[in-house]
DNA sequence: TATGAATGAGGGTTCATTCAT
DNA sequence: TATGAATGAACCCTCATTCAT
């Protein structure tokens, strides 16, 4: 009867599964979950709303599940610039950079959305509810610590600078996501004039 | 022999209308237009649901009223800026403190509201139709130009350094009302690094 | 306090009453109980709706006591038609052309609605109950089975004769009140014709 | 694969498309738009008012469609009886026959309700708007006047003799349906009667 | 696996009725 | 007596979710 054998099949399955949650991050990133349909989703995906639930068993599920991975690619995202080889104003302009690209922006997105809507499925809540802003701000404290050692960073209150370089970051993100027409997303090095010591900044 | 005389019963219609539109401000501004719904700003407001309807014809009505006052306002903000006394540096500081008031804020989260949301009230989205950001560039430009000529602010392109600093602005309100425990506004004087000269960035 | 003494206040009393019953009439008689609004009977009576309250304790009551007048009034009307002096179709030309003057029609139509909806209080329902058409019937009775002895009326079934009569005159008054402009009311001597011997029917 | 293939799910929405709306026309026709319930269309076809929605976007275009159909259906009827063969008389009898068939009688109820309502959908109402009862009058006329020349019908205003003819009609159906157990339909010879000369009358 | 018909809880809005003055 | 501000039940409609096929 089946026309595919067991190994087709879990393929067919991961890759509908997939497909379901790049949908639905586009979708609910934009949109916040609230105001995001089940039917959008499955047109997104290309699919029914009723097949929607052979793979997820909600709405609520669904979220959660894009919570969880968008979570492990922040997080991931910090480390990796971390690692990165070069000075601390090189480190910060390559995450900046990184941090904006099409795909990190859905995740800082959807983030937002699970922080700022109300009704939220618990268990996403509870997922994001550690790496609040300042879960990032201990992650890079060392790093703006060392380039106020250096001299590339101002020389105000770390943490101050950190949380400010993040906010207009993701302040900027949700902003252009809002109109992508007429609200350019912000220029890393203007970001990052922010928190630079006024003799390292460079012209464009 | 009447009740209540004119002038009490125009007193009361408008501490009502205050009440609720101060309430509803609140609650559009932070929720967005669809994400609010009527019970919540009558329980803001402390009144029924059913009363709304005897001061506003409609959810639509009472959200196009504030737009209409949102945008007022922002409009004489930048007015009363430009007015100021001062160097380029003190009128920029001036309003950016301005701007991040409770108040303020408030209609500029719901002008964002406005432009990011669907199913606005067409009426509501002519009224900001003309005032998007690029009204902001326009209106601040001059002052730009002449900070680049008294040296106060950085040398790059005016448009993008004025449109930076409004995005870095909306988005820490943004982010600042979707989760006040976490995210503190961005403090003026960091913003204004986006945009200053080097050499005029004082140390706080 | 009271500038008025008790007498005043008693014809103060009954002509509000008597303006509300002629106003409220109009309404429910052209549009019916459900689709009334006591703020339409309060706006045609020219009075606040809060008003109304003080005269009957509510939308009901006010409905039934017309009713219970209507069905007075159509009761006395045949009444008159068969005491009525001449001919058995000078009668009915009579009484046709007396139950279509505008107060009458207002009853009929009153009587009509109380029939036709549903939601209508209990005791009105009651009081027109006994006055179904059957009721007209049984009065009109004697007169046709005279008209047939006299070769006025044709032979057909009496009961049959009256009750299209009436059908057609009731039809046609609820036709003329939903739209005046363009559905004129029968004209009772086309009407007469239905129940007339041929050889009584003349030419107009 | 697909569950149900394209045959049987078209079957499916046709059948359940006409199931509403006869349930919907039985509702409507006898309480007029305003006073019909979504909830009591959804009861009469046996379904759930949510699956309403699925086929008719509102109560506004379920009652436009309604009305479009007893509008063709009304037309048709005139045309029909115009084409029939045989006499005037035999003609007009024959309309008069069909027009009071149930099916015929619900059609015009709606086309009544839809006249005489307030709220009525703007579309409903231009799709009756040029059928008014002087569109029959001027479809009949024809017939009439030929009656007048055969000896037929009566000598009095031919549009006159129409109209009464309709209303009475008419009428009768609205009161039937309004208390089905008291008033009966008019006798398609009485009504006949109102516009036949005296010589044609024949006794039941 | 895949589809879409079907259900029902929840939010916007109207309107009868109450009540402070 | 007279007014109109205030309340809340009920109806239209949307959309997450279920289920027959």
């Amino acid at each position: 009867m089946a026309p595919y054998n067991e190994d087709q099949l879990n393929q067919i399955r991961d890759e509908r599964r997939e497909q379901i949650l790049a949908a639905a991050l586009g979708v609910f990133a934009r949109r916040g979950p609230a105001l995001t349909k089940m039917s959008m989703i499955a047109a997104a995906a290309g699919i029914s709303h009723g097949l929607l639930y052979h793979y997820f068993k909600s709405k609520d599920e669904l979220f959660t599940e894009l919570v969880r991975r968008a979570m492990e690619g922040a997080s991931q995202g910090v480390g990796d610039m971390l690692d990165h080889p070069g000075t601390v104003t090189g480190k910060l302009r390559h995450f900046l950079q990184d941090a904006m690209t099409e795909e990190a922006r859905l995740s800082f997105l959807l983030i937002h959305q699970t922080r700022a809507s109300e009704g939220v499925p618990e268990e996403a809540r509870m997922i994001i509810g550690d790496y609040s802003i300042l879960w990032f701000v201990e992650r890079l404290r060392p790093l703006f610590l060392e380039g106020q050692r250096t001299g590339e960073i101002a020389g105000d209150d770390a943490d101050l600078l950190i949380t400010g370089l993040l906010t207009a970051m993701s302040g900027s993100m949700i902003l252009h996501a809002s109109d992508e027409q007429n609200i350019p997303l912000l220029n890393p090095d203007h970001l990052l004039r922010m928190v630079l010591a006024p003799g390292h900044i460079q012209p464009l």
